[in-house]
DNA sequence: ATAAATATTTAAGCTCACCTAAACAACTGC
DNA sequence: GCAGTTGTTTAGGTGAGCTTAAATATTTAT
């Protein structure tokens, strides 16, 4: 099997399918944005989009993926966060390094290959930026119980899951504060002065938050025993 | 680290380098045919490569690689055969399907991404066809022992230890024929007939082989017990 | 409602890597 | 040595995916 469209017309239809899932649809100024681009190269890729039936796409008004593009979109970041787990674990990568390696080797191999990776690396359903893999159908299941570190409070015991984004420098900057997916933390004092926060891990260590870290990280609340509000069975 | 070349380029460096080793000099015809493309595209690539000074070409007369020109192909080579041990040990990909990938996955990754695979798979010395992988300075070591199972004589044990084609209808033929590479021959009969062989494995199990396979199939001889001929200290 | 600002499309042109067809150079046979 | 064959290069052109600049449509502000 060969490859779905060409690394660009990919390209434009994972940008399409994230900027769809935020705005509804995909204007012409933010694919170009995404991608680098100017927007006069994107109206004509769009054009050849609409031809090739993967987006319903109306002059002046923006893109939307038909079912076609969707199912190459997705199966686009199923590849792109698979290799980013296995560039992690298996070639021991940072988990700032990655994106531009995966970025290439997204374009690369059919869905047998896929799946093939997939259950070599045992079927990740999180790449290591904590973004969820979507399965072979392009579905997953996202988890509902994360938000944004920034809207925690007091007292609250926390999960980290994810970061919001996944630039080189804000990873890094992660490191360098020693947060890591999976670590536990909890809140200890929020400054509303610079909207800074003060947060203990699990061996009781301090750290301090700045705003900008806190709205980029996404948490999920660990529930106390005794409170028991909004619990599911 | 960026790629060197453009994926054209790289691919053309590699044939390159392999008629260089077959013939000396790459004619413009070989280098056409092996990429398949026109003399007339070659003809204009070759003036771009010699720009860049990676091969030094005279018209009419044939390229060959700069020492730079030589580093980029050997990388790619290493590459494309480290992706094809992983493609067979981690993935579980048969011998026959892995080049259509390797094709493409030789171009990503710089020295660093490379070097990672290779400790991964625990630096293989040789790819799923036999073939030698480059260390990171481009060099190898063939294994001169080697040579066309066509050339084998009566009585002689042996082990398989490449494919001069790589092929997938020939590389299925083996699998149908039961022959791998490391397995141990020994040769029962010639027909001069049709140039075929008659061998038993280590089994005892005996296969009948044409010429076509024969000339195709690089073994190495097993020194026997007695004999002492041509014997390495 | 109209003017200004913003967003999008069209028009023209670029680079890369390829093609075909024609011109040209280099070998080959005698 | 010259004709014919083969191999190579040049000339002209294509398509994908870009660019900038100009024209046009849409939205916002007054
Ligand atoms: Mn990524
Ligand atoms: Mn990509
Ligand atoms: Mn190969
Ligand atoms: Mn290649």
């Amino acid at each position: 099997m060969k490859r779905s469209g060409s690394i660009s017309q990919e390209n434009y239809l994972k940008a399409i399918f994230k900027l769809q899932h935020e705005h509804g649809i995909a204007s012409n100024q933010a694919i170009a944005e995404k991608l680098a681009a100017t927007p006069a190269a994107v109206t004509g890729m769009l054009h050849k989009l609409t031809e090739l039936d993967w987006i319903d796409y109306t002059a002046y008004q923006g893109a939307k993926l038909t079912a076609k593009g969707r199912q190459i979109a997705t199966s686009t970041i199923r590849k792109h966060r698979l290799w980013e787990v296995f560039l992690v674990e298996k070639l021991q990568f940072k988990w700032d390094a990655v994106h531009q390696w995966a970025e290439e080797l997204e374009h690369i191999g059919d869905a047998n290959f896929t799946n093939r990776l997939d259950a070599f690396l045992g079927c990740p359903s999180t790449d290591p930026h904590g973004d969820p893999i979507p399965d072979s159908n392009g579905d997953w299941k996202g988890n509902e119980r994360v938000f944004s570190a920034d809207a925690l409070t007091r007292k609250q015991k926390f999960t980290v899951r994810g970061v919001s984004n996944s630039a080189s420098d804000f990873l890094r900057h992660l490191d360098a504060l020693k947060i890591q997916l999976g670590k536990h933390f909890e809140v200890m004092d929020f400054f509303p002065f610079d909207g800074s926060w003060e947060w203990k891990d699990d061996q009781g260590i301090p750290i301090r938050v700045s705003r900008e870290v806190a709205g980029q990280l996404l948490v999920e609340a660990i529930p106390t025993n005794r409170g028991n509000e909004n619990q599911e069975s």
